[in-house]
DNA sequence: CACTGAGCCTGCTAGC
DNA sequence: TGCTAGCAGGCTCAGT
């Protein structure tokens, strides 16, 4: 599923092939990916624009508009932009089932977005909506003021279980399961352990490990587990640096040979070491 | 504030 | 071998 390295190979791909480009039309197969606002507005602020760039926020995908507005794009779990030069080259026919929406552009080029599960989302924001939006997520993981000390601040400033914490959205802007379990087991912190009471050793690791664990999928244009593409069709090359996610409960640990254990937390599957990745012993008072 | 569960979807897999 | 139930998961919203 795409997180932040994944977006952002997209987003890679996509910019120099959009930019300059004026879109001709819209086209909807599935009322659901488009999230706002109704496909009239959308299409009234959209066909006509020109791309001036394609950036990328968190997870999401901004094609920006040189009106100021974008078209933001969220790939949730099995969304695919994909651009083609030549509208007129035949396309994939068994996957024209999960074509959801199409860009045209007025040199013969088209945008199309392939969602298998129709998770994903497609919208239009206006300029005041994007700062809107803007405001709703967190710190960039990959941009040099997310420092150790911003990460204790964050985590000390909550009491919450460091999974879900990690997860959030308006925490950390980008992180998903993948990044998050392997960040964990390299940091050899427990996904249940309370963000507060995490010590200064092991929030650097966490930040060395976020910091790595990112930049290295950014450089191997993310994991392909299944459906991820770049903008071009192409796979990832991550998937081989993967140390401890799509391992099964019971598999042993890749470091010290413990069986791995498998919780659900917060709705995810959690695959982590119990040997390497403790929680604190709590005692508690005798009664 | 922190957490839980439902809902959105459909392909794949485990288990019978 | 063939079938089906349940899992997978990012995000939002409602409820505790």
């Amino acid at each position: 599923m795409p997180e932040l390295p994944e977006v952002e190979t997209v987003r890679r791909t996509l910019d120099p092939l959009l930019r300059g480009r004026t879109i001709a039309g819209f086209t909807l197969n599935w009322h659901r990916t488009l999230e706002h606002p109704t496909l009239e507005a959308f299409e009234y602020s959209v066909v006509g624009g020109q791309v001036s760039g394609v950036s990328r926020r968190g997870k999401l995908i901004l094609i920006r508009l040189s009106t100021g507005g974008a078209i933001t794009v969220h790939l949730r779990m099995t969304g695919e932009l994909l651009f083609r030069p030549d509208a007129r080259t035949i396309r994939n026919s068994t996957r024209e089932a999960y074509l959801r929406a199409e860009f045209s552009f007025t040199d013969g080029s088209e945008l199309l977005f392939y969602d298998t599960r129709k998770f994903g989302k497609i919208a239009y924001r206006s300029p005041d909506e994007l700062l809107g939006l803007e405001a709703r997520l967190g710190v960039e993981p990959l941009e040099p003021d997310f420092t150790a000390d911003i990460l204790a601040a964050l985590l000390l400033a909550r009491r919450r279980q460091i999974k879900p914490l990690l997860l959030d959205q308006a925490v950390i802007a980008g992180l998903g399961n993948i990044y998050v379990d392997e960040s964990l087991f390299r940091s050899r912190i427990h996904p249940l352990q309370l963000s507060s009471e995490l010590g200064a050793i092991s929030i650097d690791a966490l930040h060395t490990a976020i910091v790595d664990v990112l930049s290295t999928a950014v450089a191997l244009h993310g994991t392909t587990l299944r459906d991820y593409r770049s903008g071009l069709g192409e796979p990832g090359e991550n998937q081989s640096r993967l140390r401890i996610y799509g391992l099964k409960p019971g598999t042993p640990c890749p470091d010290c040979g413990s069986p791995l254990e498998r919780l659900v937390i917060g709705q995810r599957g959690s695959i982590f070491c119990p040997n390497c990745q403790l929680l604190p012993v709590i005692d508690t008072p005798r009664q």
